[in-house]
RNA sequence: GCUGAUAUGGCACAGUCGGUAGCGCACCUCAUUGGUAGUGAGGAGGUCACGGGUUCGAUUCCCGUUAUCAGCUCCA
């Protein structure tokens, strides 16, 4: 047999040979470091006998399947020490994840002492080094083997697999867990693991069924690297949003005026205000005239447009529909207000496309539990637009849109953060969904190809499409790994028939137009929120709220300083002077926490030559470099960054 | 919505085994008038989230509400 390596090199044996038998004649610290194999492009058990000829790697934590491996084996660890300490508990799942593990288990909630005494006994394990052991037995046997174990859950996941089904087990010592693999070789090979957290978790994901305790964990194959993992979060905490957003008083939250309502502070506002005035600017730029639709409506108008039956618990209601005439909701989207502004006239298909846009607060009565900072509110803005197209326009428009999007995401400095989707309908659930499965296919495939056409590498979502019609959605991650939509391009045939929209053909007919649902820098709250993660509170010049700040050295330069100051305003800058009788060093020091990107430090040398010392972080060496410079310099320095650069870009300027 | 945790001056935290509270930073005043990350002294500021209960007495114990956090579910 003969077993060819990842490195191309070939192994001869005269007999079968497990992975792990052939990791530890290759060397034996690959045979120690081994967490699972690769036999011919498929994952397998470290225990898999090979047979025949084969190409083998073998998979070590630093790939992606084997630190799954290694991690699913501390998962089966964390369960066995669970059972020790409470054999009450039944077994749930337990798999790897991105950042670690979890096992679940019906038990009521651990707190952070069990935890900790459960880790105590997770290194007892370890200590104990069993040997890990597969085995398998039929279907029937394995239910009953579950249901003399007491574990339910276990006997439900088995029930779903075919009737023919060999299933596989896995045993350390007395613990013996239903278990697909792979593994290690022994408990003992795990040497550094933390329980993170624990948390509710329904079963199997559903919200209708039970909850149990989940304990999330992590594990790796060196104590340091645990070490520097941990460090990582609690440092990621220094950029989340929603405390760094609360400290630099860009919004906070007031538990009288209720969850989900930020309320945006100064400073919030200003970036706000920069945000909607560049993206209103450059959408008129590119053809969209602007409407600014009520945010209320009679209950007459969600009826025609379906929400009514179909996502009344989303909206805020007005009245009470038993008592008065007329019923009121606060609206949780303008597709319709925007609808009736292209109504308003009959449209001749000279008049297409029309591109409507509108900075457009919604409401959304979302779950109590679902609130989040600014990423998931219940009153928020997005930058929202309506395209009414001509069928035979829409593949050039979506494309519009994609472009217009990607021109925000690189200005904003934040297109590296995103993934592309595309989001499509679900064949199999058809009722979720309105029009026929062809229009369906058919529009998936033009956005494939647009996406394709632009060198957009995109992974597609099944069951992710609005119900009118398949999206794109650019997605991005925050600090902690979560994913929120940023922007949505949405391909919409079938609403325009809903509310009776039309234009008139070359031929004098009345023809259906197609519409494209979107939105160009998104939601602004959640923008606000990725670019407070994304820069660390450290913003472009021309976002921040104050972008420069004099310093005098003392009081005798306060003239001068507010001389500086006037002139910088009078060139469009947010400046201030700090005019309290502290020393230099201490304003700062006191500058620079507050992340001003631009100090003038002035004093008598500075008003004796007219200029300015600068101190910003774009200069280099981390801004400790001091360069003299007369006021205008300054200006049209500062005023560069004002065109929406990337900060890269801007420092890298500056060094010129 | 579900499971759990948390709530003490603007911020970050102590503390009270039940006898109405402190530190640091920030803030204010005075002195200091300075050259690139913290000058010194003094001062003010909290009915300990809110509402009930137990108790002679509750910030502390119990219950409820609200908000915040972690996770699940949800995001048409």
């Amino acid at each position: 047999m003969k077993i060819t390596l990842k490195d191309g090199s070939v192994k001869e044996y005269a007999q079968a040979m497990s992975v792990i038998d052939i990791a530890n004649d290759i060397s034996e610290g690959l045979g120690r470091a081994a967490c699972a194999g690769e036999v011919n492009g498929e994952v397998v058990d470290l225990r898999t006998v090979i047979e025949e000829d084969s190409t083998l790697s073998i998979l070590t934590f630093n790939d992606e399947a084997g630190k799954a491996a290694y991690r699913h084996t501390c998962s089966h660890v964390l369960a066995e020490a669970v059972k020790r300490l409470y054999p009450d508990a039944k077994l749930a799942i337990g798999p790897s994840i991105d950042t670690g593990f979890y096992y679940d288990f019906e038990h009521e909630s651990f707190s952070r002492e069990d935890l900790d005494k459960i880790e105590a006994e997770m290194k007892k394990v370890i200590k104990e080094n069993a040997a890990i052991e597969r085995f398998t037995m039929p279907r029937e046997e394995a239910i009953k083997f579950m249901e003399e174990k007491g574990e339910p859950y276990k006997v439900e996941l088995i029930r779903d697999l075919p009737e023919d089904a060999i299933i596989s087990f896995y045993s350390q010592g007395d613990f013996v867990d239903l278990c697909a693999g792979p593994h290690l070789m022994k408990t003992g090979a795990i040497k550094a693991f933390k329980l993170i957290s624990s948390s509710g978790a329904y079963w199997r994901g559903k919200s209708e069924n039970q909850m149990l305790a989940r304990i999330y964990g992590t594990a790796y194959t060196k104590k340091d690297e645990l070490a520097a993992y941990l460090e990582h979060l609690e440092d990621i905490k220094k950029r989340d949003h929603n405390k760094l957003g609360r400290e630099m008083e860009i919004f906070t939250t007031v538990d009288v005026i209720g969850q989900g309502l930020p309320l945006l502070m100064p400073n919030g506002v200003i970036m706000l205000q920069e945000l909607q005035r560049w993206i209103e600017d450059e959408e008129t730029k590119r053809g969209y005239v602007r409407t600014k639709t009520p945010l209320m409506a009679k209950s007459d108008l969600y009826k025609i447009s379906g929400h009514w039956d179909h996502y009344k618990d989303g909206m805020f209601v007005l009245g009470d529909e038993e008592k008065d005439d007329e019923v009121y909701a606060l609206r949780p989207m303008t597709c319709p207000f925007q609808y009736y502004v292209y109504k308003n006239s009959q449209k001749s298909y000279r008049d297409l496309p029309l591109r409507y846009g509108e900075t457009s607060t919604l409401f959304r009565n979302e779950d109590s539990g679902e609130m989040h900072g600014l990423t998931r509110v219940r009153q928020f803005t997005i930058s929202e637009g309506h395209l009414i197209v001509r069928p035979d326009q829409m593949v050039d428009e979506f494309k519009g849109c994609l472009a217009l999007a990607k021109y925000c995401l690189e200005t904003l400095g934040v297109e590296s953060d995103v993934t592309y989707h595309l989001s499509k309908w679900d064949p199999d659930n058809k009722a979720k969904y309105i029009g026929e499965p062809e229009v369906w296919e058919e529009t998936e495939q033009h956005i494939r190809d647009i996406l394709n056409e632009l060198n957009i590498p995109f992974t597609e979502d099944v069951g992710e499409a609005a119900f009118y019609g398949p999206k794109v959605d650019i997605n991005a991650k925050n600090v902690y790994g979560k994913e929120d939509t940023m922007i949505t391009i949405q391909w919409d045939a079938l609403l325009a028939e809903q509310f009776d929209m039309y234009y008139i053909d070359q031929n004098g007919d009345k023809v259906r137009p197609y519409i494209i649902h979107r939105t160009s820098m998104g939601c602004y709250e959640r923008t606000l929120a990725w670019l407070i993660e994304h820069y660390a509170g450290l913003f472009p010049t021309w976002l921040c709220a104050e972008q420069v700040r004099v310093l005098p050295i003392s009081e005798k330069y306060a003239d001068y300083a507010a001389k500086v100051e006037a002139e910088l305003k009078d060139n469009g800058i947010r400046c201030t002077v700090d005019n309290r009788s502290e020393k230099i060093g201490f304003k700062i020091r006191d500058a620079r926490l507050k992340r001003v990107p631009y100090l003038l430090v002035v004093g008598q040398k500075e008003e004796e030559e007219g200029k300015v010392s600068v101190r910003s972080r774009y200069l280099g060496d981390e801004g400790q470099k001091d360069l003299e410079v007369f006021i205008d310099d300054i200006c049209k320095e500062i005023r560069k960054k004002e065109i929406r650069e990337i900060q890269v870009e801007e420092s890298e300027g500056n060094k010129n």
